[in-house]
DNA sequence: TTGACATGCAAGTGTTCACTTGCCTATTGT
DNA sequence: ACAATAGGCAAGTGAACACTTGCATGTCAA
């Protein structure tokens, strides 16, 4: 069980958050291929899949195995938690 | 300059930034006697004050010397990026 | 003015973390 | 069946990070 907020401390995380908000039910794959094609990041296929169980296990990504292809789909909600423990004051408006 | 993800990523950062929820322009000393009390976290002065460092670095913590005080205050409009780069969607809910 | 108080700077240490390498398992198509 | 494809496991490495220690600076009150 990884912590949202550790999940969210990598970059490339971050941009494999991107490419799901782009399009669901992506395979490490495609999501490599993206990450090299979009964001000129080139790290192994082992790194990409480590990165998606760290997101995977803070539930901020959702996985399902279809044969031999995983599909991975982003889950923003547990993002709710960061804006509803410290909440936007007027005053800082 | 820290990015806003990286400064969330520590439990110690995350509940400085909730004890400054409770009141703003609090004394490091404050602060470090809060961790202490609410939380039982009992880090040196230093550690503590190399975190607010990191707050103040990705524009989390405002800062305001007065006289021998340095006054913390938190401000979270930086959190908004989060909620707009993975807005939460509907079919998720 | 001098001692106490509040904070700052910087080097050193141990742990966590991202990443790679090497090998293994499972599924699919021909 | 078998080669190609998609992914998994686990140990090892180097860098980033949280934390401490020791000393220095600046402010205030008696």
């Amino acid at each position: 069980m990884t912590d949202v907020y550790k999940a969210l401390a990598d970059e490339t995380r971050r941009l494999l958050l991107d490419e799901l908000m782009q399009r669901d039910e992506q395979t490490l794959f495609e999501l490599c291929t993206k990450l090299a094609m979009n964001h000129d990041l080139t790290p192994t296929r082992q790194a990409v899949s480590q990165h998606l169980g760290v997101l995977e296990s803070a539930g901020l990504v959702r996985v399902e195995r279809r044969g031999r292809y995983k599909l991975h789909t982003i889950n923003t909600a547990p993002l709710a938690e960061i804006a509803e423990r410290w909440p936007l004051r007027k005053a800082q408006q």
